[in-house]
DNA sequence: CAATATACGGAGGCAGCCTCCGTTTTCAAG
DNA sequence: CTTGAAAACGGAGGCTGCCTCCGTATATTG
């Protein structure tokens, strides 16, 4: 099967790749997901062409830029999975998505569209153990007669992103969001 | 004080603005908010000028779009106000709306841009008399101490339009949305 | 019918999207 | 170290959209 003797990948390739995730942060970062890529590519110092061909559309750039970040929230949900009360984890969660996505906020509707449009359709493989690492503590939940049954991982994420993106950016920003989500919370019980 | 000897509108000017308005039903419809404004002025067959004229901005025409059903959903909000408990009432209020825009998926992202961003700043009249409705529905609530205090007519307006639109276009929009909406208001109760 | 206030339309300048392909660079075999 | 081909680069080019500006056209009024 494998027919893959391969040359080595090429360093100034990998050395692109990384100017410009990093250039993604500070650009989307600013501009939202709207930004325009070619400022990306301005400020990674390299050609527009090399943009596409390293992230040929605009959510597999930010599949990249968040690559971390997911990486982190996962842990997060698996952590939460083993120690408190089911609802009170999902709550912890929740909250500690929007203290991630509080120091990006140029960044949130990217984020919000890796997580639901792109991510949604199945495509990558960590957006989904976020997803069944939520759905283990729904579950457990609702088997503890705690938790609403008629609720599924995708509308927890799809609601926090929703609401966090809705909102009006300002000092109050935090507060509202949490409050608003603490609602949605309380209604998650049976 | 009202220096106005005007003569009469001209009638050309008129006519153009409705079949904008009429193009942008089209056209928004199909394309989302970020639809081109050329194509709407092509497909009203005026020129881009006139669209500018009439509508210096994406919200105004927008709002314009938008002027009947925010009619609509504010009568609805004063119907409701009289007749039932109040928790039923704004879930009703919220369920309307869910109908409205169910029917024109495209222009949801323009009916929550116009309920959010611009009004929410406190521009129109419209969305503001929307808003107070609600509020005097909210403040029924919570003097019968059946609504939990700490929740605002714009919380509800933002969450609703977010809700609406972060989830999936498909076959199972409606039923999702109405889902997590429950939820949401079940959260609201004291 | 004229005079003029109003409104029209689209060219023009700028920016972003994405593709395509001639040029450059890296890798590794000899 | 040389060398040649695979891999990657970069940006010009063609397109579309944004918005402004102003010369031209037309409705209204006396």
């Amino acid at each position: 099967m494998a027919e893959v003797r391969k040359r080595k990948p090429r360093s100034d390739a990998q050395k692109n790749r990384e100017l410009l995730i990093e250039a993604a942060k500070e650009v989307l970062g600013r501009g939202g997901p709207n930004a325009s890529l070619e400022a990306v590519a301005r400020r990674a110092g390299v050609g527009i062409g090399t943009l596409y061909r390293h992230f040929p559309t605009r959510e597999a750039l930010f599949m990249a830029v968040f690559s971390r970040e997911l990486d982190q929230l996962l842990a997060t949900a698996e952590d939460l999975a083993e120690r408190e009360d089911p609802l009170e984890a999902i709550r912890s969660w929740l909250h500690a998505n929007v203290n991630l996505v509080e120091t990006k906020r140029g960044m949130l509707g990217a984020l919000s569209l890796v997580m639901t449009e792109d991510l949604k359709k199945g495509y990558t493989e960590r957006s989904n153990l976020v997803l069944s690492a939520m759905d283990r503590l729904l579950e457990k939940g609702r088997s503890a007669g705690e938790i609403r049954d008629d609720v599924s991982a995708e509308d927890l994420v799809q609601t926090l992103y929703a609401i966090c993106y809705a909102r009006q950016p300002g000092p109050d920003w935090r507060e509202n969001v949490l409050r608003v989500l603490d609602i949605f919370v309380d209604g998650l019980k049976r």
